[in-house]
DNA sequence: CAGTTAATAGTAATAATTCCTAATAATGCC
DNA sequence: GGCATTATTAGGAATTATTACTATTAACTG
């Protein structure tokens, strides 16, 4: 069975673009209501399916904190995050974990290691002097 | 405002023993089929509310998996996690972050690091032969 | 430019979780 | 032990997040 052909449609293009410039990691809603304004007719099923689409392509990431909703990063490189448990925000790290340590556990567990997901949780500059 | 003492419920006590003696990382559905083996008249919402309860109590954990649904873990010790994309089996590791290398973030970044949350993803040593 | 069919809009359906309310039962006090 | 207080529960309704469905539209191919 060949696969047939990906189409480019605007609402693809766009849902990639908002993902992209995004500063934040946008939930689709998010996303669904900015691609609204560039796109009025757009539907949210179609913003949930060219996540979906562009995350398995590799051309966004899915991230999701602390049991939250999923959330779309256009940030593809390996990194890392922190989250602030108090107000939420987020800010990228980059990738800590040396090679030579997956590598090696990879060879130790007997497994293939293909990503890794590292979150660190706290309170950020802000919250830490507000909140408990 | 004093906060009222929580009291000791066989519910309660049946969560914790489920979770902790689990091997798994059971979802709050299963957790409850579980639980109603126990005791028949046990609510689903009940399951729920106790599992948020003993997590933020810090007797169990809250995980989850490659945006799957919220599971609990038994296992209280800072540790992290592999899983197998193919098959879903999970396997905990130990910690691996020095706290040296977590204090040195915390200070670079000017934020409080309270926890984090490490996950690996991959193909198990089953998986690897058979999947692609 | 016409045919093929991937993709879409809009909405219904499902899944996971939380909310609500009257009834129950754990705890502290006598 | 008996009683009052109120945290907790059962059960179901409501909500939220996501996916499925279907007729229609619009990319692509030749």
């Amino acid at each position: 069975m060949t696969s047939s052909p990906r189409r480019s449609t605007r609402q693809r293009t766009i849902v990639l673009e908002i993902v992209g410039r995004a500063k934040t990691h946008p939930t689709a809603e998010e996303v669904f209501t900015i691609a609204r304004k560039k796109l009025p007719e757009i539907s949210l099923a179609t913003v949930y399916r060219n996540l979906h689409l562009l995350a398995e392509e590799g051309k966004i990431r899915e991230v999701q904190f602390a049991g939250g909703t999923l959330r779309y990063d256009g940030m593809t490189m390996e990194h890392e995050h922190f989250c602030c448990r108090s107000c939420g925000m987020v800010q990228d790290l980059p990738a800590s974990i040396p090679d030579h340590t997956i590598a090696a556990l990879q060879e130790r567990l007997g497994v293939t290691l293909e990503r890794y997901s590292l979150d660190y949780y706290g309170l950020c500059k802000k919250c830490k002097t507000t909140s408990r």
